[in-house]
DNA sequence: CGTAAGTTTGACAGCGGTCAATCCTCGTGG
DNA sequence: CCACGAGGATTGACCGCTGTCAAACTTACG
């Protein structure tokens, strides 16, 4: 239906192995809470940063229910009424804004333990929005659940505003590679963030595969596909990376990181 | 006795009129409450944006001292001990974050209304330094105030989320500016975003003077301070704006917004 | 097997960075 | 009061990085 661009946001269409006839992704809402949501990733990683036990046993008395997203469908679009926040339980998303004209970028890849939809809060309808990567779980969080002072609100509260804090830091730090850094910088910074993420999951941190395709890398580091390959090229070549398409592995992170320093 | 840099971020030498004497700007700490520090700008402008009159009579009840800075002089740095939010009363501030390497960026410039420091929330230091670009004037709110769920806390909080929430989306629409738009473009966006925040505090949205130089809007900008210059003549040839050093007028507003859909 | 999407690579051009000279403003000191 | 110097702004010349256009290759799916 929808007229789709040439953008690094759209919904994919070739449904990989989706089974169809699941167009409204908002289906199930099982009654699941967030420790039992991948308890091990979301406690981990970027969620449990900065967390108290305290947090963690608040933030899963909130959690109610969770929800699948496939390769390709939008967790929320932007525009869309803000209600619940949503911690990514496995997989990947991409999230999106939009400019008036058209043109669009992606602000983020998120992994599991992360927390999607903060950009909803202020306004009461999300900025951006969030598409899935791959097949994903998410954990459903209400945000007027966080709002009642019940129930150890205050804890939750506190903690949330940690989180957004996070992301305003993790944004600026953004704003400086894309107002200072060239090609190869960029995109040294975005795969040795990508390894620490990993490896803050239990994964290797020299060997991954990306779920995101040239174009979005292009669209989130500020620059054009074709351009995004050619510099993967010549970390190969200079004997920092070894890359089969979206399969990376990373031969000198000693170097890599001092791409960074030019 | 800092070395100084050739960056954008550092705080001016030349005191202009300051009456010198103030090393050490944390001097005076009066207890005005924020509803007598500016209160008309502080309520209808940023901070005042989404939150209710009863939000902000909480606000006005944790608020304790406000706090001058003269030109130049840093309200706090990054890496220092966070502990207090700054609402700019009169005056105007930048924000600047620092890469490892030294690479600095200017990643917003705030006036009154504003909210300062959120981003020391996260991690308890803050992740970026902010220096007055006159003489201003803040209010100190000690976080703590806030953390305290006596007093309408939960009220408080919800409104900072807000605010927080607000700073995450204008940071992302930052980054589609960067990675996206040219140097026209970026300078229009920058220009037509300062008219509608001078004209949302009773100035005019047409003509203002600007308290940063092309070196720190650069910065803000991604774009080197040659090209800020190169860029703000080629707007006055095309009869949009006519601009004095750091005076400028816009004399075409509708095209000027025109240049961002290129 | 054919088509579509994604990736890689090449050729070329243009925007913006770099280096440099000049001008302007303002504060300081002779 | 004027000369001088420093910092900021403007403008020009040049060039390199990255965008643009295009073609070839790979992979997956129908």
């Amino acid at each position: 239906m929808t007229a789709e661009t040439e953008a690094p946001c759209g919904q994919h269409r070739r449904g990989s192995r989706s089974v169809e006839g699941h167009d409204v992704p908002s289906a199930e809402h099982a009654r699941i809470r967030l420790a039992q949501c991948s308890p091990l990733h979301v406690r981990e990683s970027c969620l449990a940063g900065g967390l108290s036990q305290q947090d963690l046993e608040a933030l899963d008395r909130l959690t109610f229910s969770r929800r699948r997203a496939h390769l390709g469908e939008p967790l929320y679009e932007a525009g869309q009424a803000f209600g619940q926040l949503y911690a990514v339980g496995s997989g990947t998303f991409k999230s999106c804004v939009t400019l008036a004209d058209g043109r669009q970028q992606v602000t983020g890849f998120h992994l599991p333990g992360e927390l999607l939809g903060l950009d909803g809060v202020g306004t009461g309808t999300y900025a951006s929005g969030a598409i899935a990567l791959e097949d994903s779980e998410v954990c459903v969080i209400p945000y007027a659940n966080l709002r009642d002072a019940s129930s150890a609100g205050a804890e939750v509260q506190g903690a949330i505003a940690r989180l957004m804090s996070r992301e305003i830091v993790r944004a600026h730090s953004l704003m400086l590679m894309l107002g200072s850094m060239n090609a190869e910088e960029r995109l040294a910074a975005f795969l040795l963030s990508f390894s620490s993420r990993m490896k803050a999951r239990g994964f290797s941190p020299t060997e991954f595969h990306l779920r995101m395709s040239r174009e979005e890398i292009g669209s989130f580091l500020g620059m054009k596909l074709e351009t995004v390959s050619r510099t993967f090229s010549s970390l190969v070549q200079k004997r920092l990376l070894d890359v089969n398409k979206r399969h990376v592995r990373i031969v000198d992170l000693q170097q890599l990181q001092s791409a960074l320093a030019r």
